[in-house]
DNA sequence: TTGAAAGCGCTAACAC
DNA sequence: GTGTTAGCGCTTTCAA
């Protein structure tokens, strides 16, 4: 900048006035600082701005899997969003590992980030509220306690009740579930469980309890091995829930492999409509949350946070649709 | 750190020696320090860091698109392969929009990274040699004429022609390829095509130009969309290479759809192996690049760039395999 | 409208 | 083994 300064004859401070687009230039100054800018290709550092101003336009998102079709999805649609508001991304890949995402917590990277967005797998209210970085964070997925983080997500609950209410109206009755997680800390596992219990409840269903599946991460093998398990069964199921597309697609491979027909004897549904699940054979049913407003919330909420600064910690819950296909047209 | 050297009653030169592992401190100061650390919570600013020492710990990972499986895997791989050399990942997404890749070569947020993996998908030789930053790049993907740019990438018409030549020998001989690419000046749809071509002419098949569908983007809809061009041909193939893994899930779709039978009416192929081509109907033969040894050899040419500098730019060629699935059984 | 100088947090050189 | 000091590139008072 120095070096600009001189070839235009002028001072830093003025190189700088023009860089930030200040109004009070003259614009032959401008014009003159312009070319000598452009002759020397000047680049601002932005480590020391960041150093100097506190902001740095980057913002990172922490997710548990990037080859996670749905998180990929996901960070496709906050990236976008979050250039429109001139933000840079920088994805952290925590693999629900709990020391990884103490990291996030924690606050890698400080003072470098001007805030968070945090989708947190293991990471329970009691972490959350005993955070010290006061980085703004914005926090996806389940809802837990926490007291001055927003958080953004779907009702959980609602769209596992709206899947069984879906799979009882088709005359389901031995509907199972996958994706149980008993020893992980997570809560979305659990509000999908609650909501296909109560979706159990309203179709005047029972509840069998060797029809739920754990799984002990959701990926297509988890679902496919879950499968497995639940044909072995002397009275199979006649529909099963995934509590993802992944398992939902593990599940219809094992279906296919064992000459089992979707939807005629076991009509299969899933979770989050990542793109694969509409090429699926057959088409997946399944629950789509609206992706792209769970990200441009997200970014908004952490915009206003960076703007305006406090105020009580905001709780947004995003719609999600029912989407139809051949896995579970009618059985009859 | 001028608060934490008050406290522990020491210099700041002494908290960054502590803070940095220097050797040479003394085992009561070192204590004293930590606990003054601790109490207050000191965290080190990479911005200041970045600032004085010109490494920020940062690369950027220029990628088309996040939601691309084979770039969310490969993604995946780099990530934890920068991991293990304490390099946080930042990630552009760049659409495979010219103006975002000539940002990405043009060093958007210079000086705060270290290094740029870059898989440029309509940059070409002219824009590469004119590349005036001077962060170090490593590129991915196809080679394309370069200076001091490392590359790592597979042998893309050796794989092309592995694939023809597994479908000879199988006894198909009117075999379609799907992924041309007229109007993108990306290099790889040309050298897959010419693989296939050499592989055809290997095998004494003759070269059919019908046979060769364009894709407009390489995407589900775009293989579904090519296949059904080719089953309206007057006399349809016998097999489909697509030029990557989505192309052939889509295609899978559409035979699917018309109850055309595979491998039995027609064998498909593959490129990427994804993981989602090991749970299609029916499992998906693909090429299989070796991913986690690109991430891991792009990591190393980029930390031999930043530790030893200069040096003739480095070409490395990966491997791949044919991995073969039900979607081309012996047709007979 | 423009310039001079201070200082953001940190590390490297050098002195003690 | 530890302290002093200068300076990384920038923006922001404050003066001119």
């Amino acid at each position: 900048m120095l070096e600009v300064a001189t070839l235009a004859g002028v001072s830093v401070k003025t190189v700088s006035n023009v860089v930030n687009h200040y109004v009070h230039v003259s614009t032959a100054t401008r014009v003159r600082v312009q070319s000598a800018l452009d002759e020397l290709g000047y680049r601002p550092n932005l480590s020391a701005r960041s150093l100097r101003g506190g902001q740095s336009g980057l913002i990172a998102l922490a997710l548990p899997e990037l080859d996670f079709p749905y998180f990929a999805e996901l960070a496709r649609y906050i990236v976008q969003a979050a250039e429109a508001h001139g933000w840079t991304v920088l994805i952290d890949q925590t693999d629900g590992r709990a020391e990884r995402e103490k990291l996030v917590m924690d606050g890698i990277r400080d003072q470098l980030i001007d805030g968070v967005i945090f989708s947190p797998l293991v990471t329970g209210a009691r972490e959350l509220a005993a955070r010290r970085d006061t980085t703004p964070m914005v926090l996806l997925g389940e809802r837990v306690h926490h007291g001055t983080m927003d958080h953004v997500g779907i009702d959980n609950v609602a769209a596992a009740q709206t899947v069984v209410a879906h799979l009882a109206t088709l005359g389901h009755t031995r509907i199972a579930a996958i994706g149980e997680q008993r020893h992980r800390r997570g809560e979305t596992a659990r509000l999908r469980l609650q909501g296909y219990l109560a979706g159990l409840e309203n179709a005047g269903l029972p509840f069998d309890p060797t029809l739920v599946m754990a799984a002990a991460s959701y990926h297509r093998a988890d679902g496919a091995a879950a499968m497995t398990e639940l044909l072995a069964l002397g009275d199979p199921p006649d529909a099963v829930f995934c509590f993802n597309d992944m398992l939902a697609i593990g599940a219809l491979r094992t279906l296919r492999d064992r000459g089992v027909r979707v939807p005629e004897d076991v009509a299969v549904v899933g979770f989050d409509d990542i793109e694969e699940s509409s090429y699926s054979a057959p088409g997946l049913t399944t629950i789509r949350p609206d992706k792209a407003r769970i990200a441009s919330t997200s970014i908004a909420l952490l915009a206003a946070r960076l703007d305006g600064g406090g105020g009580p910690s905001r709780d947004v819950t995003e719609r999600f649709d029912l989407v139809v296909r051949r896995s579970t047209a009618s059985p009859s």
